[in-house]
DNA sequence: ATAAAGTCTATTAAGTAAATAGACTTATAT
DNA sequence: ATATAAGTCTATTTACTTAATAGACTTTAT
């Protein structure tokens, strides 16, 4: 799994989106331009975030785009997948299927991707664009829960370099 | 991070050196066709691997690869980092630089990449090819304990489609 | 009607990944 | 010594993907 440049910028007009929640459409231009993202691009990406209904547009004058969902509804799992496919650190699943179905230690092999995979999506799943912009609680809003947020992140023993790496 | 097939032939091979690991060099050509792959480009990621100090060649007739070290001490971090960069997954740190030191948001999101990245690489710091082709305990051979092993395998609850998805 | 917006399709430019080719070097066997 | 079996090195090709741009089209507010 690897995060594209479009899948940030994905990401980038979201929160933007986000953080004016119930606050009417925007426009491309506007997004564009607060997080200084290439407008034409990211009129494609936008596009392709309201097929997946994600977003929804206003088109006219005063027209823009807007989140069809809370933000709290909407996890980082879900645009990532869309934008850059499958969370798993293969290329395809496809990729490895002759792995697969072959011996044992080829088996052995798929099985740690798959935790490597497994690890990323519950990470993922669990951080909502509430989370990344602060939306205090969520509770405020929705009477759905939904707590957990950070919780993965403050888990971990904070070993920002691994193994003195960076990376 | 993802793993080219570069990446994936490079795991192939040094399972192949591993199996028949203090067993004496084992030929390019014989690598190739053990696990089918292309030769002349093996031929390129075996020289890497070489310069990185994790095989060593003998050259000239009789000549072939050989791990330099035991399987329990090679990782699959190692290895992928060397082959397809960075566990993080973002291309570049550098893609994010700009994400980092900006606002609250931005490093939220920034975090949550690195979670995700320190999760793998738990996993693959974790992973040795010894592990990989049930080289059964390691301490056979080596006094040193390193025992983890699978234990991040088997500690997941198995979630093998995640939310469902095939990834 | 006009201007302000989103929509759609096509194209380009640059970079990367995978693979291949061929000449060169080193060692073994006889 | 010579022939042969290997690894080494450099270059090139091909295909694919990513990021970005361009321009004509459609919808809506005023």
């Amino acid at each position: 799994m690897k995060i594209s440049q479009k899948g940030l910028y994905a990401l980038q007009a979201l929160m933007v989106l986000a953080r004016r929640y119930n606050q009417g459409a925007i426009r491309i231009r506007d997004i564009a331009y607060e997080e200084g993202l290439p407008e034409k691009f990211l009129e494609l990406i936008l596009l392709e975030l309201k097929n997946a209904r994600i977003v929804e547009s206003v088109r006219g004058a005063k027209g823009g785009y807007q989140l069809r969902r809370s933000p709290e509804e909407i996890h980082l799992s879900e645009i990532i997948r869309l934008i850059d496919g499958p969370l798993a650190p293969f290329g395809d699943a496809e990729q490895l299927r002759g792995l697969i179905d072959n011996d044992v230690e080829h088996r052995a092999l798929y099985q740690v991707f798959l935790d490597v995979r497994n690890a990323a999506v519950r990470i993922l799943d669990n951080a909502s664009l509430a989370d990344i912009t602060h939306q205090k609680s969520g509770l405020s809003r929705q009477g759905k829960s939904r707590k957990k947020k950070t919780k993965e992140a403050t888990l971990l023993p904070m070993v920002v370099g691994g193994r003195g790496r960076d990376e």
